[in-house]
DNA sequence: GACAGATGAAGGA
DNA sequence: TCCTTCATCTGTC
């Protein structure tokens, strides 16, 4: 396993996300803590050598590019590594399958069950989706269910909603 | 090995 | 048209 993990505050408009690094790349993002106090932006949970710190802040320069663009409905230029490992095969086909979505792009569980060969696994992708580490970045809030339900979402369904509306992606 | 799940489709009222 | 039921596939415990 990647060790050890680092956890950086991501300050947007709609609050702050933490992004976990790992020594190979992000490998999760929370969303913002509502109505909690903004914590200050400083490095924890680990101790990383000064060439990794500087690595580190390239990616998080991405993931803070990555992240401001997509919460404002447009796609993000560059995205930092990912570390999906420890993850199945078919969790990081799902995941690389919705990185091929654009803002206001959407898909149906079906259709991305379909994309990656496996046409009945359609509730096994929703199971990839709510383990889906890096919400957002991975933008699971582009799937729907059929005739463009809304579905559910791991980080709750207001964000989806939001995320969404921003993209002008209409939804039942 | 059993169970649960962010689905989808079909059938009945 | 809406609701219920069931089939299917994968991940997790």
């Amino acid at each position: 396993m990647n060790s050890p993990l680092i956890k950086l505050p991501v300050t947007t408009r709609e609050g702050v996300f933490i992004a976990h690094y790992s020594e190979t790349g992000l490998t999760g993002l929370d969303f913002p803590k509502l109505s909690k106090r903004i914590p200050s932006a400083r490095i924890s949970g680990g101790n990383p050598s000064k060439p990794m710190a500087g690595q580190i802040r390239r990616w998080h320069r991405a993931t803070t590019a990555a992240l401001k663009s997509i919460l404002g409905g447009r796609a993000a230029k560059t995205f930092p590594p990912f570390d999906w490992s420890g993850k199945t095969k078919f969790q990081q086909a799902v995941w690389n399958e919705m990185l091929k979505l654009g803002p206001g792009e959407t898909r149906s569980y079906g259709e991305i069950a379909e994309a990656i060969g496996k046409p009945k696994a359609v509730r096994a992708v929703g199971g990839a989706c709510g383990a889906n580490p890096i919400p957002v970045l991975v933008p699971c809030h582009r799937i729907l269910a059929a005739n463009q339900k809304i579905g559910g979402f791991s980080g709750g369904l207001k964000w989806k909603m939001k995320l969404l509306a921003r993209e002008g992606v209409g939804f039942i």
